[in-house]
DNA sequence: GGGTGAGGCTAATACCCATTAGCCAATCGG
DNA sequence: CCGATTGGCTAATGGGTATTAGCCTCACCC
């Protein structure tokens, strides 16, 4: 029954319906965005492993082994995903430090920034932060040393406060990683359909942040 | 050469060299227990579905297929595992809530008991929160409920205070969530072998989590 | 002192999945 | 207009994994 070599009325295939674009003005249609795009919303929701190739597939119209046309393999979406996600957040956060200010204007504002990325980038973030230990290496420890950096900005601030006495608080250490944890969990709730916008939580989370620290007035 | 039926110079099996004792004072004996023990480390470490039963079975000195001659599936180890927790938690937070006390004080205590929780009982904690998805219902559906009522206390604690011009804050909703979620992140990161005590953190954070709500000093 | 049950083992079952191979149609640059 | 390239497809490959089946041995009880 095996119809090997017959070439009658095997089924075949019909490429994309839409007709495709050029290199030109391909941005709406770089494949590997797309690709990127949804894998992130399947590894937020499903998790990186519990996610497959032909569901990645799916949302673009295609099979699992069409997508290794455009990348490379299923690892190399997330590398792409949370190194992405990582040079980001590290990005607006030195941008932030650049604006200047006394320390409670800073601390206030890479808090902000933090949280804006958490809100805005609630998936990136997400991922970014539950399967670093899907990485391998060498990425995971990559990841690792950029988190560490992008985490001892905030102690820093807070000892910075703390030697000036303008904050009041037992420990750096702890308070940091609350204000760290804080942001972080924003990205497992936040719904953008919902009634704050990422600049508006940004702004109260920054608030919190600087009463939990017990910043002096400094008006 | 298939061997089949031959009983000759096959390998066979020289049950747990150490004694094994009678279900009289089975207590540090107990497989049921064990294997929960060695699943929540691995799930903690590299996650639910990253786990194999070969591992977990390692762990005891012992196969895979074994560890079903005391549980019935991997799904059970993560059940048990996430109900404990969650059971547990809300144990303690109503006993906390029993002591009574203004509500500055019983704020205080419902996140002492959370972070302490989250200290002591890191593994469970982290696995409970990250694998949820990793549950099959109706038990997901049975954790997110606990999970809402144990996250309704700390909302109505914050709404209460604010009634009562206690606490000055501008989002109840937005502040126990980031009572919450700073709490939560400890699991990340608790050290047993570091310098602090859960119940150290514990005093500290409920610290934090007043001043975030700008309570006013009740002495 | 033999039967029984508990708790190991290995082998087999029945999947699922990432990735590769090899085919083909349409498009596009010349 | 043609021939190479692009980007789909299906089928095959190679591997992993939870779970079940069926076997065996020891410890214990009578």
């Amino acid at each position: 029954m095996a119809v090997r070599n017959r070439l009658t009325g095997e089924r075949t295939h019909v490429p994309s319906a839409v007709g495709r674009r050029s290199r030109v003005a391909s941005g709406p249609h770089d494949r590997h965005h797309e690709i990127i795009d949804a894998a992130l919303e399947l590894f937020a929701t499903i998790g990186y492993s519990g996610t497959t190739m032909a569901q990645i597939g799916d949302r673009l119209g295609m099979r699992g082994p069409s997508l290794y046309k455009h990348i490379a393999s299923k690892q190399e979406l997330l590398v792409e995903i949370v190194t992405g996600m990582m040079d980001e957040l590290l990005r607006r956060q030195r941008a932030a430090l650049a604006e200047g200010g006394d320390v409670r204007q800073r601390l206030s504002s890479i808090v902000a920034v933090h949280v804006q990325y958490h809100a805005e980038h609630r998936y990136e973030a997400f991922v970014g932060h539950r399967e670093i230990d899907s990485l391998e290496e060498p990425h995971r420890s990559h990841i690792l040393d950029l988190r560490r950096e992008y985490e001892s900005r905030f102690r820093e601030l807070v000892q910075e406060g703390r030697g000036l006495d303008l904050f009041r608080t037992s420990s750096d250490r702890w308070s940091s990683y609350a204000i760290l944890d804080m942001g972080i969990g924003v990205s497992a709730w936040y719904n953008p359909s919902g009634s704050v916008t990422p600049d508006e939580l940004a702004a109260t989370y920054a608030e919190l942040a600087l009463r939990m620290l017990g910043a002096e007035r400094g008006d």
